[in-house]
DNA sequence: GTGACCTATTGACATCCGTCGATTGGTTGA
DNA sequence: TCAACCAATCGACGGATGTCAATAGGTCAC
């Protein structure tokens, strides 16, 4: 197991790290970092509720929206919704006994240009 | 398990088969390629490896190039040799008895496009 | 051909990860 | 306060994944 759970990267977090994949040779604790934002995205359930969140109505949704699109239970979709925000790729917001998600395009991007050749 | 692992996936698959990510709601089997392709990068040592790939004189590195620098065996250092051209991100080319890799930027490329907001 | 060298495959093992059912937490309205 | 509802956490389970040692496959020089 590693040291300690990051917690939080982030967008931040990924701009101080780490320089471009395809420019100067990755540090170990770099490496660690944008592998642990990439492991976020790398999973086809996750990348379908980046991507419903982000047609959704408002750009925002709550978890009950998200279930009957992904075909998995409450707990799975609500696992999933934390680790995406613990990488800085949606934000939550709790209005009333809903919890919005919504994307953070600055994360997204980060990831993008650190792997852009 | 899935039903067949897709074998190649790489650049050409992507642009075939995903929108990006944000813009439309990815069908259930884009997901599972485009996040085949980030399971590829979503490991530290493979982002080190594909780094020093990059960073390697001629920008190609064979595998004894890269076990050292990585703190691997060799067998291990393959095997995410072997991932990473399977994902198209890494093309290998057999000279003499020495395999080299090299850097495929269109794929790294159309992920990239693919997760840009 | 034989030996030396580089690389790939195999088998095994521990760990990580996605999923679910059951439960708990928190918010609203009656 | 109570009931209803949405969301998060917990515990458990099966499958995937990273790693190694041992072995096998190829290629060159002699």
């Amino acid at each position: 197991m590693t040291i300690a759970t990051p917690a939080v990267t982030g967008m931040s977090a990924l701009t101080s790290c780490c320089s471009p994949l395809v420019g100067q040779v990755l540090s170990p604790a770099a490496a660690e970092t944008l592998a642990g934002s990439f492991k976020a995205i790398a999973d086809p359930t996750r990348l379908r509720l980046v991507s419903l969140v982000a047609a959704h109505e408002g750009q925002e949704a709550c978890v009950c929206d998200l279930t009957a699109p992904v075909g998995l239970s409450q707990p799975t979709v609500s696992h999933h919704l934390k680790i995406l925000v613990e990488a800085g790729i949606l934000a939550r917001e709790q209005r009333g006994k809903w919890a919005y998600y919504r994307i953070v395009p600055a994360t997204l991007a980060s990831l993008a240009r650190l792997i852009t050749p």
